[in-house]
DNA sequence: GATGAAAGACTTTCTTC
DNA sequence: GAAGAAAGTCTTTCATC
């Protein structure tokens, strides 16, 4: 995991449809070289999947809410894990410090079916609260930054 | 944007180094007519881009953290957005209701690095206040769904 | 809007360094 | 690990329905 690799990471974050010939012109390899690292990368796990960014509204997700999860037991088990997973409107779902034990981002066609999936989030076992906060309009989402150096800010 | 548009946006999703002809053959259409749907979906802006899910720890963004910004003023404007935008380590931020006036999702390498982020934000024009949730561990990160009924839910 | 086929471009493999 | 070239596959275009 050299800059190289990080270079080519960012290229195809920006845009995976780029033939190899491209993509090794751009970090100074010839095609083959940027093959061979791409593979690896993948090989590795570096590269998780390759995939689209679907636009939320066009396929009418166009309601976006985080939500807290809270709790009268340890939440961090399969259980629980899969109890959410089988929610299809749930998009992420993390374990957190704090005052909360779970954070969800949820994507629905309108708040009426948002409340729908919080009232399914509420039936599963140790859930004892929720605190919803609804997103009126995104900024930005964008890829993982892999190239800065992260000591520049101090 | 019929149920074959989503069919190809899901497996696009799961996997979009799939030829044309896979893609055909998995929704019931002809290596063409896929490849022709897939041009207007890219076209029409419902596929946004193409792009490399990559592994935040292997290349040590291992640190995740949800930071919810508190203001004296409206930050809904470009100033604020530009400000954000140009911290590499901040990968979304929304515009939300309730106490808070923004959230955004934050990727460094150590809590140390995430503490320098946070001066940062705390240091663009508005912002009163913050409040961190650090993730412990992510159950999933997940492609939007497409293709589920939400009716489904109620 | 879908199909099948042709032309061109790209991926993948292999040999060499 | 990188380069260059050959073989095979895929993308892209087009004529047709």
């Amino acid at each position: 995991m050299d800059d190289t690799d990080r270079a080519l990471l960012a290229e195809l974050q920006a845009d995976a449809t780029l033939p190899y010939s491209a993509l090794g012109k751009a970090v100074g390899l010839s095609a083959g070289s940027a093959h061979e690292r791409v593979r690896k990368l993948r090989e590795r796990g570096v590269i998780r999947r390759t995939t689209v960014d679907v636009d939320p509204a066009a396929v009418d997700r166009g309601v976006l809410a985080f939500v807290m999860l809270q709790s009268n037991a340890w939440m961090g088990d399969p259980p629980t894990r899969d109890a959410l997973a089988a929610i299809p409107e749930i998009q992420e779902a993390h374990i957190v410090a704090g005052s909360s034990s779970l954070l969800v981002k949820i994507r629905t066609p309108t708040t009426e079916q948002l409340q729908a999936v919080l009232r399914r989030v509420f039936d599963i076992d140790g859930v004892t609260g929720t605190e919803t906060i609804v997103v009126l309009e995104t900024f930005f989402e964008r890829p993982l930054n892999v190239t800065d150096d992260p000591d520049r800010a101090r």
